[in-house]
DNA sequence: AGCACTTTTTAAAAAAATTTAAAAAGTATG
DNA sequence: CATACTTTTTAAATTTTTTTAAAAAGTGCT
């Protein structure tokens, strides 16, 4: 009774040192002292605790700040691991991370359509396991799932409202039972942004834009350091606010909608029109190909300074740019962030951007907000689905130290 | 040395303890340890020191829920009081409250021009300090000085980049300097948020928006609990969205903002031209009048049922339903308040605002959104400066428990 | 009315965390 | 190159907090 005890209070404080090392890679005994504002011998304590059981390393001193040089502790690779899954709406990638966020095998994608797929579910489930297995990682190695989705997505109870349909169940208890390790999940928009924000270009930025260019046009929010998701996890629904008086018809219902204007599969569709009336072009096309194919052509062409493809993303980034002037004056953010796959043609969008700023904002506004584009590219779902598992880390361990956790399962396992 | 270690140890949570009955009135002790993450014992010594220093007092007991019945604290309302300051661009209000928000006097109202005006900080410190005095309340039981008024402000610093200028020096340690108190500082519409969130209408929501219906459209917003200032304390800038194609003329310089087209100014300039051109109407306009008295015209004949008043106002209130509409789809707040002076015609502007966002909104959006209407109107502002003060009794007094610092100060002033 | 079961409060014992002091390992500087 | 001044780390003493246990005060049912 008493040792349980001990060993769930001093949980607490060995969990948090690991969670802030995954974020800040390498920090002194002091410096988790002044941000988790415990003590130095506490955390002293607690550290040698963790060598000890093989979770924490040391890594050598940094250079001094005028006395004595700290000694940096960081987290072993591979005491933990951590599965990320990131999907949309035709494929999902799987890969497992280190502690490092170092990938330890190659990516698998795999073909899932999601949209009108009973099987999805069970599927996944099945690709998961595979991935594990193949990995050869035992479960309890495994700090847990992170999965990205599309749809409508209430990350703390597991639901997505749009696809994989559970029959009533939680999704993450579903697949954490299955899989043998706990599970969580959130939009892809989301994953995209906190991504960013822990590990891309708008690191440690409070209050930050994420733009999720895909296929429509996502946005996810960090707002006060923290994402926002809004009251019933709907918010940042940033592609359907009205901004043309009776333009084209959207998929929602409405007219005007930023997504029926400027997202990649209206410039596709835009492109096919053009090059049958006859526009100049590196483009060809053949009516079989499918608008996936036309995108990554146009971003392609484009980028290879093809006029045409580069007229047509103008004009989507300048409606972008007018929809980003909207979101300036309600949020004032530190930055916008250029995301997503089409992140590698925001070179182009820069431009007509900004000249969509400066028409439509005060000045003082658009001077306070810096426009970034993302070096993380196709890799942030991924990345961020891994901080989704590490941000939890600390509440889900709460009574639990992971050691105990994983020395019970083995016993279990053994059983 | 070892005193005043333990005095500052304990002063913590005595300071969480007051913060926390100032806002939720009557707690047991055992409610307390739960919302406060501190052993029973902890509280229940803190509480006996408190009741012995005079801060805290017992209120009776609550009936059972199935055992015991608990013992009820709340906060001895004349331990210490509240000085509240609410400005706008002619006048100024000051209002003292004890710590059960109750006014102890009557609210002062005087005359003071903030435009062009270098008069107006020291006539504002001249009249804060006469009401002080006024009121017979010694310096130090005064918890502090909370004074909202319009303006780009940074609370942290407590600077007004608008008006008051202080000559780069903190408005707040001026003030606080001249007056004897701690003195904090924020923008109007941010403490009408607050006041609604705390104590209002939206209380305990967590993601609120309220619009304050003044003479142009404030807006606060209240983001995962707390409120949301953006990254340079410019967000909620509503107003000047671009909403309208090549609208009206904005004083901000563009066309088409929400204020050029449906704030109460507007509205006054629309009524005054519409009576000349022969709208029948129980409105009389004299050249002379200034839109202030038109405004509130406008106002009070609306309530009376006054076609013409009520026609100008339904179509302000279909503008500002465009905008609302925006705001939904990015924030998708818990409720949406209206608020401030036009909150008493709220009522009227209720159905052509739900028209416009029935046209403009996804409709699970709208649906997961409550319209509300300020009931603490007028006093909205007063009672956020005193939300103001009380926010930071906790980090202000981390050092110091505030019986000490009551004795010190005692101590000074005899000298 | 008495018994089983709650919840709240108080008191004593045990554990955990912090403070204090001191040692260790550097830097800068005359 | 020794001295004064940093910063980091370790060890011991003290304080603070929590846990545990028990008492007090109610409810509700037979």
């Amino acid at each position: 009774m008493e040792l349980k005890t001990r060993i769930v209070k001093s949980a607490e404080l060995k969990n948090s040192i690991i969670k802030r090392l995954y974020f800040d890679k390498a920090l002194s005994c002091a410096d988790l002292s002044e941000v988790l504002e415990k003590s130095v011998p506490s955390v002293s304590k607690a550290i040698s605790e963790l060598i000890e059981e093989g979770f924490v390393m040391e890594q050598g001193y940094a250079p001094s700040s005028g006395g004595r040089r700290p000694l940096m502790y960081c987290l072993q690779p591979s005491a933990m691991y951590i599965v990320t899954v990131a999907m949309d709406q035709l494929s999902t990638r799987i890969q497992m991370l280190d502690l490092h966020n170092n990938p330890i095998a190659e990516t698998v994608m795999t073909e899932l359509k999601l949209f009108n797929n009973p099987k999805a579910l069970p599927l996944l489930i099945e690709y998961i396991n595979d991935y594990i297995d193949a990995s050869g990682v035992a479960r309890n190695k495994i700090v847990g799932i992170g999965i990205g989705m599309p749809g409508f997505i209430d990350s703390a109870k597991g639901f997505n409202y749009t696809y994989l349909d559970s029959a009533g169940q939680s999704l993450t208890e579903l697949i954490a039972e299955k899989t043998g390790a706990p599970v969580y999940i959130a939009n892809d928009s989301s994953l995209i942004a906190i991504a960013e924000q822990k590990f891309g270009i708008a690191k440690n930025h409070r209050d930050v834009m994420v733009i999720n260019l895909g296929w429509g046009i996502g946005l996810g929010m960090i707002v006060n350091g923290e994402l926002y998701r809004g009251n019933s996890g709907f918010a940042g629904e940033f592609s359907h606010i009205p901004l043309f008086d009776d333009g084209a018809l959207c998929t929602c219902g409405k007219r005007g909608c930023l997504e029926a204007e400027a997202s990649m599969l209206v410039v596709a569709e835009k492109a096919i029109q053009g090059i049958k009336d006859g526009h100049i072009s590196s483009l060809k096309h053949t009516d079989k190909d499918p608008y996936k194919v036309v995108g990554n052509a146009i971003m392609e062409a484009a980028n290879n300074g093809d006029q045409f493809a580069i007229e047509l993303l103008s004009d989507a980034g300048y409606k972008i740019g007018k929809a980003l002037a909207i979101l300036i004056h309600i949020m004032n953010p530190e930055s916008i962030v250029l995301s997503g796959r089409g992140a590698i043609v925001g070179k182009l969008l820069l431009a007509p951007i900004q000249q969509a700023l400066t028409k439509y904002c005060i000045p003082r506004l658009v001077s306070s907000t810096e426009l970034l584009i993302s070096a993380l590219g196709f890799n942030a779902e991924l990345i961020g689905t891994a901080v989704l598992v590490m941000e939890n880390f600390d509440k889900d361990n709460k009574n639990q130290s992971i050691t105990t956790k994983q020395l019970s399962m083995e016993k279990t396992s053994k059983n």
